[in-house]
RNA sequence: GCACCCAUAGCUCAGCUGGAUAGAGCGUUGCCCUCCGAAGGCAAAGGCCGCACGUUCGAAUCGUGCUGGGUGCGCCA
């Protein structure tokens, strides 16, 4: 699926007023370099046009002079005076005065905040979509839990993070593939088929002996009844080397369709599941290691024992090595162990490359905090495996602390040890969850309250974010039984002249960031900014509601006036469009009406 | 010992890949409903951005060294 924004003549997105505004700010300095009033060949990339931390500065900021006074050879404020003068010349810059050091602050039009709603409802589900991605390909993996049994909190976070990073990237148009690997060639596996053929040997009216390091959950019983079904009671007399291959697979298969099913109850739907195991026999390890050495990054070896932490039992060993200090690791890492079978590197080595292979233009790997120290290593083998072609984005997702009431919530429904995902879900809800997941940054820890998240107050973002929308249709219906056309295509038709008031401008203002944001968001993959940003949009709204109490004039439906109705209820639903378009990508449905 | 992550208001956290007088919510104090949904809103108070150097026009942001908390460190994935 590909998306791109519209362009105009000159490829500048139309739909973010904040590039627009660079543009022209860059377009002048060409100009003035063109005549000689500056020299030749500045480099612009680092001119920034952004909204001012203090509105009084004016609605944008440029540190153009700042930026090129050295080049330039000339004092910030002299460029900042010449640049203020040539953009005055356009009809869209209203203001330009030169502040502080060199700052240039802009003011703009009230035609081109008002424009950003018509541009809202033409564009609908599409308003702030970016091109930033171009076209290219970026694979997305995340999740990748062991199939070894149901989904656990620790599984949501990173599974919401990958999903709307995920959404977040397509919107802002890179081709997308979400993407699970299993891990289904290591020992967990072997131990899970140990685990269900205990459950096999209850199915068949044993006495299950679940022996300590197996894992006792029950929802192994039915894996046992299904192989109990299949195989009867053949299976009961015979040594592990008869059953434990095939049990691994059923078992794990198994497991596999209900990590799906967990994972559509959060609303989340992969791509591609690649195995670990379908690795093993294929060559595909043994490709992507001769790869490495050809390189000369493969050596035999002995690594030093860890400083400080010892482990009791070193012995200096003869090990396979990846020589990831050559592209950025601390020490070097082993491929194989000393009787020759591979480490859970290897595959982990082979799968990356497999994934260069597939031609994606970045890679990003969502893993659990606790796998901080894997990422120096697997990001050395991605550089060395594609030249340093492929960038490698790991991002790493910190502990969600589960709370009912203030008090540390430690109960588990079903799996006996842990509480899963289906009890955070069945307890809070898909959307409560997938947007609270993204109410923190994804590498600082998440405090969970089953009962705030469900509270119906402003502390609770989902509600607040919710509730605006709900206005917002409450707005739209109100308006209908007044007789008005709320259609989009009439709302854009409306004269948004009228919309004068320093409040409505703000609003409009605000959603003239969103196009901003959505770029800001994807190029730093944080798809927990779409969140803060709702609640600031949603904050603005509320506000501009409740001025309708003390001020009848910006009360949204004004009786006997269906041209100014008509434009402020064009500036609601814009805000509507934009609170759809954010929720989407957080993947959170909006609601209608508050019950 | 080494690496990575975190440290910002009393509490929980944002902070635009280096911008101006550092923001929001909660909590505290005081206001706003004969009025489209007050499940809201407005205002005040609250800060050596962990510490110290450095880089430059300019640092919460980048670099180095510390302090404190977390995670991890060869035959587990």
């Amino acid at each position: 699926m590909l998306w791109h924004c519209q362009s105009n003549e000159t490829g500048i997105d139309q739909m973010n007023l904040f590039a627009e505004i660079r543009a022209l700010v860059i377009d002048t300095l060409s100009a003035m370099a063109a005549n000689g009033s500056l020299p030749e060949g500045l480099d612009m990339a680092q001119i920034a046009v952004e909204p001012p931390r203090d509105p009084a500065h004016g609605d944008m900021a440029t540190n153009a002079a700042m930026v090129l006074a050295k080049p330039a050879g000339k004092a910030p404020r002299e460029i900042a005076e010449a640049l203020a003068a040539r953009l005055l010349a356009d009809p869209r810059i209203v203001a330009a005065d030169v502040a502080g050091p060199g700052f240039l602050n802009l003011r703009l039009a009230t035609s081109l905040w008002q424009g950003v709603i018509r541009t809202a409802l033409t564009e609908g589900a599409n308003f702030g979509r970016a091109a930033v991605g171009a076209g290219r390909r970026v694979n997305v993996e995340f999740v990748s839990a062991n199939p070894t049994g149901p989904m656990h909190v620790g599984h949501v976070r990173g599974a919401v993070v990958g999903d709307a990073l995920a959404r977040l990237l397509a919107f802002s148009g890179w081709e997308v593939t979400r993407e699970y690997y299993i891990n289904d060639g290591g020992a967990q596996v072997d131990v899970l088929a140990r685990s269900a053929y205990e459950r096999y040997r209850e199915a068949n009216g044993l006495e299950p002996e679940i022996r300590e390091g197996l894992y006792p959950g029950d929802y192994l019983i039915p894996v046992g009844e299904a192989l109990k079904a299949k195989y009867g009671d053949s299976l009961l007399d015979k040594g592990e080397q008869y059953w434990l291959a095939e049990i691994r697979e059923f078992a794990s298969d198994m497991m596999m369709q209900m990590i799906r099913d967990d994972l559509a109850a959060l609303n989340v739907k992969m791509d591609v599941y690649s195995s670990e195991k379908a690795l093993y026999g294929t060559g595909k390890i043994e490709a992507a290691i001769q790869a490495l050495r050809d390189m000369g990054l493969i050596y035999e070896g002995t690594l030093e024992p860890p400083k400080g932490k010892e482990p009791e039992d070193w012995e200096p060993r003869v090990q396979t090595l990846f020589r990831s200090t050559a592209h950025g690791d601390d020490v070097d890492r082993p491929v194989q162990k000393s009787d020759g079978s591979w480490t859970y590197f290897a595959p982990d080595i082979a799968y990356h490359y497999d994934k260069v292979q597939r031609g994606f233009d970045e890679l990003i790997d969502i893993f659990g905090a606790d796998h901080g120290g894997y990422v120096k290593r697997m990001k050395a083998a991605v550089s060395a495996l594609s030249n340093g072609k492929v960038p490698l984005d790991i991002k790493l997702v910190q502990l969600v602390k589960l709370y009912k009431n203030g008090e540390p919530f430690k109960m588990s429904k079903r799996a006996g040890t842990f509480v899963t995902l289906r009890d955070v879900v069945e307890q809070a809800g898909t959307d409560v969850t997938r947007f609270m997941m993204l109410t923190r940054k994804n590498d600082v820890t998440l405090d969970f309250d089953f009962a705030k998240v469900l509270e119906q107050s402003k502390e609770n973002p989902v509600f607040y974010v919710q509730y605006a929308n709900a206005r917002i249709n409450s707005v739209l219906r109100k308006s209908r039984e007044s007789g008005l056309d709320c259609g989009d295509a009439s709302l854009a038709t409306a004269d948004l002249s009228l919309l004068s008031h320093p409040a409505e401008i703000a609003m409009a203002k605000k959603l003239a960031e969103w196009p901003r944001l959505v770029e800001i968001a994807s190029r730093a993959n944080e798809p927990h900014r779409v969140a803060f940003y709702l609640n600031e949009l949603a904050s603005e709204f509320h506000g501009l509601w409740n001025k309708g109490n003390d001020d009848t004039s910006l009360r949204f439906v004004q009786d006997g006036n269906a041209a100014t109705s008509l434009a402020k209820v064009a500036l609601v639903r814009a805000t509507g469009v934009a609170i759809s378009a954010g929720l989407a990508i957080l993947g959170v449905t909006p609601v209608e009406e508050m019950r």
